[in-house]
DNA sequence: CGTTAATTTGAGACCATTCAATTTCGGTGG
DNA sequence: CCACCGAAATTGAATGGTCTCAAATTAACG
């Protein structure tokens, strides 16, 4: 986050996946960015939109957004700082997805024919970019059980674990306290629950000391409670090296 | 399916998104394999198995899978013959899910070594196996919004849609029959629901004349209606080409 | 400091579940 | 070829988790 250059922290993201060398790095690095800055609640992707860049977020918070007929909607991932967004429209090129900001938040937007050049000379690279997008499915994968297979206590359990520790090893989290700026509807449509009844389930959690959430300030008070309420085993995020 | 080389319907699969030489295609069809046929039920794969071999399914159906602590299970997709029932096994090496057989089924085992190796040597394949998984990963975000956001009804219309329209893109429907040899139980851990419940809701898409759908035999009667029940949007499979 | 968004609360209705029993089907052995 | 068996499908009734619809309260923001 306080890294000199904007895409220090991905390459430090990847490389817990694969091995770079000085060169991979230097490559990478060298990568032309631009700078964007998103105001709350905006488009950073369309479904339907045929891609020319791929969003990776410096700073805040997105999420990707599959809308249906009647309005009502299914977030299919929170997306955090040092994370891209959208790395799947690199080869596919138009989204099946849309990915809205969930607070401001800064991007960079990397041209899609400089990431699959990057991708075409540097073997590790490529692999980091294929590993990034696998672990991104496998998170999908989890909220799919998630949402399937579990109730709404276990469900907004489960996805508090999942974005404490994934904040975590950013390093995006202080004290204790994790910023994390979404409502409550949001939470319910992660969950593929109502507003009106994740406010009754986090009332639950609060109520059983498990977490403390206002503001949009969340702390895990009982680390153990959540796990255990939510079924939790983090091996599907892929990040125990 | 009646190809003269098992891979030969891969490299058909995959041309549909990248341009194969004939030097890429013959590359792939000269990858070693070993043919293995697996009971009902079988296990393809093991959540935390350190895989060496990639499966693709020669023949046959076979289903990924997530059970809870407590017993219950979410399926996560239904694969079918022609596809790859574990590709992202390739660069993530530790499987994160496990893979069953839906019925007795043909496999061609595949070192990953080997595949691994001819996405270093073979651009063109290397870009067609990471569209294979990012279209895998796809689906499973239209499973997410199927369980997150719509009722019984229209999860189970959106299923059959799909699977209908995927066995479809492989030539496996003949005169408008449709091999699925899947039980209700299974139907209701692909949507997050009861198998009596299932049975319940099958029973109303029968009943208003959408399908037809007896040991193991689908016949969809009614497509627009059943698409319109199920709110279905084919995009999410990217097979438009 | 007003105005809108977000959270909270209550009560009733409903979709889906649970539990249990029954029927049908597919495969098997006599 | 028929009797048998276990698996799968089906049915019924009662329960319950979650939703819906409002309204009230609180927090966020310019």
């Amino acid at each position: 986050m306080t890294d000199i250059h904007p895409l220090a922290a991905l390459a430090r993201r990847w490389s817990r996946h694969v091995e770079l060398t000085p060169r991979d790095r230097d490559a990478l690095l060298a990568l032309p960015i631009t700078r964007k800055p998103f105001a709350k609640d905006a488009y950073l992707v369309r479904q339907g939109q045929q891609a020319t860049d791929c969003c990776l977020l410096l700073r805040g918070f997105a999420f990707r957004q599959k809308s249906l007929s009647d309005g009502r909607r299914q977030i299919l991932s929170i997306q955090i700082a040092t994370e891209f967004v959208d790395l799947q429209n690199g080869p596919l090129r138009v989204a099946d997805h849309s990915v809205q900001s969930l607070d401001r938040c800064e991007v960079a937007l990397i041209p899609i024919a400089d990431i699959l050049d990057l991708a075409a000379r540097h073997p590790n690279l490529r692999t980091a970019m294929w590993i990034d997008t696998l672990i991104d499915a496998s998170i999908v994968r989890e909220w799919l059980v998630n949402v399937g297979r579990r109730d709404a206590r276990a469900r907004l359990a489960h996805l508090l674990c999942e974005l404490a520790l994934r904040l975590e090893h950013v390093g995006a989290v202080r004290d204790g306290l994790i910023t994390l700026p979404i409502t409550q509807e949001q939470l319910a449509d992660c969950t593929g629950l109502t507003a009106v009844h994740t406010n009754r389930t986090l009332q639950s959690l609060r109520r059983d000391g498990l977490i403390h959430f206002t503001n949009g300030i969340l702390r895990v008070l009982d680390w153990t409670g959540l796990r255990e309420a939510g079924d939790f085993d983090e091996r599907y995020l892929h990040q125990q090296a």
